[in-house]
DNA sequence: TGTATTTATTAACAATACATTAAGCTTTAG
DNA sequence: CTAAAGCTTAATGTATTGTTAATAAATACA
């Protein structure tokens, strides 16, 4: 997948409608990950990083009400979309109270959930730009601002960092001094683990250490087969 | 109107049908303006400040698409629902094009839409709360007033801001030192997002880079994929 | 100890994003 | 109705970014 492709999450039991779905997506340029049941679904959406659910409310094991809710739980900003056959008003209400942006009844109109999906990201990129996150962090004698993407070393001019850079010293500052999984951080960069956006990281891991270098309290570990660790000397 | 209540602006021809929803968003604790027309629409769309604005497609004079298409070069954030009793495709999807939040068919389930407003608004209320009618400001050694647009450094002439510069370098100071993402600019400024747009903006960067070029102290930084930022040194 | 796997580093490249100047429209002021 | 001001578009050049390849080194473990 590209970067800038969107990430849907849909879960459906129906193999036949759920893989239409899918290659409309596709055509459509997103990029689909496509559960056949709530628990499946609840596993993918735990291991990958989504812009968008999409959940089908009657399905055998676990239904597409409790799984949203779980998601909601797990992720309070993460667009979700309901589909059902039934167009009973308690169920379309429920859905709303659990926190959906929008409830679909089957048949729907494939051009029509292609607006909504498009709408409904729009805003939420917006919105997620303007997230009041914490972004300002400590390194050593570093300073690291992530949402302007800079880290400076007392009166040195900072260095700029690249998206890409700078999600990573995020990643790893989140997790100061422990272990950072190899594969979360591919998850959530990335949003892909494979051979090449693997070896992407270690790039970027050493351009990092670069730029660390002039503290040299402050480095970055591989723990080989598991990932890496910022460590900070006191 | 208490202070927590939320504005609603209706617009409406059908004046049974106007009244009865009015009264159910009353009920259930909204403040209600109501329009029976797409000019009166407008106007009171402009003279009073709202939450979210739900609009009748079909009106004699102008219709619910051109007005909320009005509506949106005044106002980016707004959440727009609009009413139909046509279910055609093109009309909703033309809906979405303007940047509907919602479109409903009529006749419609009042709790669905009321579960609707609440799920808009709740999304909403975080992105509003930004903005100020301050105009005199100071960056570095210049004065900036953006009212009567113009920067002025120290004895010398006063430079002359055109509406673009001027509201360009406005939304740049108030968010002084901190990022200002291009997406916000464009949509504010040239109410679109495109290539030629963003273009357009970048010249206006580069000028008023040159304007203030007199104290080295103050500059505008990129921050490449994001968007600017203006920076006071200190 | 030998070999496969994982990690490290540098560099080449293509794709985007940005910067700047100037030309050509459009709007506005007088 | 005309000149100036304002804005967009074009044209061109530069910078940034991310991926991939090539090569070397470290590590696991049979």
């Amino acid at each position: 997948m590209t970067a800038d492709q969107k990430k849907i999450l849909i879960v459906e039991d129906d193999f036949n409608f759920g893989n239409i779905l899918k290659d409309y997506l596709i055509l459509n340029d997103y990029f689909i990950v496509l559960a056949k049941n709530g628990i499946e679904g609840m596993e993918k959406f735990q291991k990958e990083d989504f812009d968008l659910c999409i959940l089908d409310v009657m399905m055998p094991f676990k239904d597409g009400f409790t799984l949203g809710k779980e998601i909601r739980e797990k992720n309070q900003n993460i667009p979700l979309f309901f589909l059902s056959a039934k167009t009973l008003k308690e169920d379309v209400l429920r859905g709303f109270k659990i926190g959906a942006d929008d409830y679909l009844t089957k048949p729907f109109d494939s051009e029509v959930l292609l607006a909504k999906i498009k709408a409904i990201l729009n805003r939420k990129t917006i919105y997620n730009a303007l997230e009041s996150d914490t972004y300002e962090f400590e390194i050593g004698k570093f300073k690291f601002n992530s949402k302007l993407r800079f880290l400076s070393y007392g009166e040195e001019e900072p260095v700029k960092l690249s998206p890409k850079e700078n999600q990573l010293l995020r990643l790893l500052v989140l997790n100061i001094n422990d272990l950072l999984p190899r594969q979360m951080a591919l998850n959530k960069i990335w949003r892909d683990d494979n051979y090449f956006t693997s070896r992407s990281m270690d790039v970027y891991i050493a351009k990092l250490r670069k730029y660390l270098k002039l503290d040299s309290g402050v480095e970055i570990l591989n723990i080989h087969g598991e990932g890496f660790r910022l460590v900070v000397k006191k």
